[in-house]
DNA sequence: GTGGTATTCAAGTGAATACTTGAATACGAC
DNA sequence: GTCGTATTCAAGTATTCACTTGAATACCAC
């Protein structure tokens, strides 16, 4: 018949690539990744764990090759791997929002109660970019936005919304995106900005999925005055 | 800030779903699974386990959601609940086979030196069958051909196929193809086959993958006779 | 060289995991 | 009802895992 002991070494192997992202703490690192390179304290920050056992999980995600590293003089700049991490990660989501029972129940807890959003699809939004009646907001941390964004978007992370607000232009409908369906920066920066108001739905997806969809997308731009290259 | 017990139960919710798969065993049951629905102990037979053992790493997959079952009479059948599943194992193999160092050793190890073997894309098979000028053999089991396979597709299960070389029409290329890229069947049939000068090659990819991609697919067809319905 | 910071390593603890064995349950045949 | 088979459950063991704490390493600035 086949060889058993050669098989199971196989699939262990592949199995390994699916058991480093069975901790939540590592999907978190994954999600976050998604969005653009990080150091290790930055990734501890994001979330919620000590240093050191932030970096025991980064080994982990390297040793299985999901991640890749690269030095910057005493900080280690952690990123994925490549685009197939990208839609492994999405599929592990898709599978959990089809089949696993609990888990509207928990992403309402987290994000609260979405009825009152709209959104709009990829699609729709870049069918409305074309007939230009409408500002993309970017509401990620601005180094999110640096890293990659949606061409012509306007960033303004989340937390400064609320100051900024006169700046956005008026008159046309703002879809905010961020990065990614169970993020809650963009469902935040639209409700502030219906309270003002002002019209704003938010993007299904987020940043990660417009990327890897091959939309076009832009790096570099606005640095705060004073920021060095 | 966000709501950090909230984030880490979704995101462990996320992380159950990549935990289930991340055991050599489990993966070699959604491999399985990914032809077709099958009882307890052919799963068992099939993955070199015990029955309790299996069991209850079906009962893993169960919770997880990522399988369902049916009872016919006091056999219970298990299948993948989804398309979503295919493709989450889709691209653990996809991550494993661009990411993990050591996979194309132990890939050689079980399946054996590829180097001699051609094989057709599935867009280049679709092209040569609809030229007419091709075989298409499925070597898998019978009950996984029954299952669905490839339109016009003969079955012939590998172990039978030394016996049954007769049978087949000569004069054309044979296109052998089984579960997957990682499946010994089909480059076992194309081995046997040009050992007694046929011309053969196998498709790179397995039957799940022509699925998902949506092509064409038929079911039934050929019952042993006496086999009941 | 010294001092400071970013990251990794090592050791320890409590919980979870994979597999085994043997018993319990659920259905079909009679 | 009894018997036989398919599946699940329960208990036990050796291993692995996530996180903590505190020490070690690696680089930069001086």
């Amino acid at each position: 018949m086949s060889d058993r002991p050669a098989k199971d070494k196989l699939f262990d192997a592949f199995a390994s690539v699916a058991k480093v992202l069975g901790s939540g703490r590592r999907a978190e690192i994954v999600d976050v990744l998604a969005q653009g390179e990080r150091p290790v304290d930055e990734i501890a920050e994001e979330i919620g764990q000590s240093i050191a056992n932030t970096s025991q999980h980064l080994q982990q995600l390297l040793r299985a090759g999901l991640v890749r590293t690269r030095r910057e003089g005493t900080r280690i700049h952690y990123r994925l791997s490549g685009t197939a991490v990208t839609r492994l990660w999405a599929a592990v989501r898709e599978v959990a929002s089809e089949h696993v029972a609990e888990l509207d129940e928990l992403a309402e807890a987290y994000l609260g109660d979405r009825a009152a959003l709209d959104s709009l699809t990829r699609t729709e939004l870049t069918n409305r970019m074309a007939a230009g009646d409408v500002v993309v907001l970017d509401v990620r941390p601005e180094r999110e936005f640096r890293s990659g964004h949606i061409p012509g978007a306007v960033s303004v992370p989340v937390g400064e919304l609320a100051g900024r607000m006169k700046d956005l232009p008026h008159g046309r409908i703002i879809v905010a995106y961020c990065r990614g369906q169970y993020c809650v920066f963009a469902d935040e920066a639209v409700r502030t900005l219906r309270e003002q108001g002002m019209p704003a739905v938010r993007l299904e997806e987020g940043y990660p999925e417009w990327a890897e969809a091959g939309l076009p997308v832009e790096a570099g731009a606005p640095r705060k005055s004073g920021a060095p290259g």
